[in-house]
DNA sequence: CAGAACCGTTGACATTTGTCAACGGTTTTT
DNA sequence: AAAAACCGTTGACAAATGTCAACGGTTCTG
């Protein structure tokens, strides 16, 4: 269970983990299954653990005044799940995280990772890599959220992520793109011509 | 000139610096001032530096087919303006940055900064908070952009940045928020009721 | 100082996207 | 096996936003 976290820091890092650190790693990291959906995180409550995706898949999103869920992640294996603004302040999330598929994750406190960090010199690199990774995509995101069309963006991201595409149903995607499934369905439609 | 770094760092990272290290920092960082128009990066080009503004207020955008600017990010002071991608991957950057006042910066490279953090623990400190904090406000904005009309989104922003607000014309925040001038023009019409 | 560039606003109209309701075909649950 | 939930699509219409052109007032620049 534990390997493929293992396998993702030393890809992530290129400094190899010691078996001691691979054990300190083990021993920290808490398997947790969550059933299609299971909650991992409930707006109001504060996010106190972030979570390795062994297998799955997941979704985060808030539910506005109307009642109409807006997908901001969608998360599969090898990705990280969890409110970061939540964990670090301590606040009360807006978001819901669950899962859409049966899932294993490995999760940890901030405290733990903190600690973690400490003893593993390969766990920094990681999360450095990792925090660049994320920022450029955020980045990359929002930038065609402003410029460029429902229909662009569609593209964008189908060519960039197509497992995405063909794990999650067309009205989630819309969602995760902010538009709404009619519209999606419409797009597609006229792409297909 | 760098008084205004050296309190920024302190401010973020409660390890004060020593007086070693504040010299080492105002050996490394580089004075550029820019006048008003004039680019620090242009699309096309690695960007090489990362600035640290302190005094001045700028914008980072990208041009689309039609010659429309999309703008990104907007800058004054305190913040750091550089396309992080681009210094990452070394890959030209899709996006301009220029002073839209006149503008004091401290430059400095990837390379260098990287040798800084090293030598200067405080540094290190600073960055992953300013990373976090960055993340945090990214997905703000996402979640924002994705989730809100664009009336909503304004007055958001207008809330939470009313020095932007007072420093960019109008036109300028309508491109930071996705929407053109003339929606923004009647937004604001209609808000005032 | 005079001309140019910039800025916000408005009107008329076009385009994009959302809303609501309905449908048929799945898949899931009981 | 039947019922329920889920999913994508479509049509008719409404609402939000964009486009284009024009204006008057400001600010910048030579």
């Amino acid at each position: 269970m534990h390997k493929n976290l293992l396998t993702y820091i030393n890809q992530y890092s290129n400094l190899p983990l010691t078996s001691e650190e691979e054990a300190l790693i083990e021993a920290t990291f808490q398997p947790k299954k969550l059933r299609k959906k299971q909650y991992f995180l409930q707006e109001g409550d504060v996010c106190k653990y972030v979570g390795f995706i062994v297998k799955g898949a997941m979704r985060q999103y808030s539910v506005d005044e109307k009642g109409v869920e807006h997908i901001v992640h969608l998360y599969i294996e090898n990705y990280w799940a969890g409110d970061r603004e939540s964990s670090i302040m301590l606040t009360p999330s807006k978001y819901n995280i669950d899962a859409w598929e049966d899932t294993e994750m490995l999760i940890i406190t901030r405290a733990e990772m903190m600690d973690l960090m400490e003893k593993i010199p390969a766990l920094i690199k990681m999360i450095r890599l990792m925090d660049e990774r994320n920022a450029i995509a955020n980045q990359r995101r929002l930038s065609s959220t402003i410029s460029n069309t429902a229909e662009k963006r569609y593209e964008e991201f189908a060519d960039n992520h197509p497992q995405f595409i063909q794990r999650f149903p067309q009205h989630i995607i819309a969602s995760f793109l902010g538009i709404t499934k009619e519209t999606l369905s419409r797009i597609r439609k006229q792409a297909m011509k």
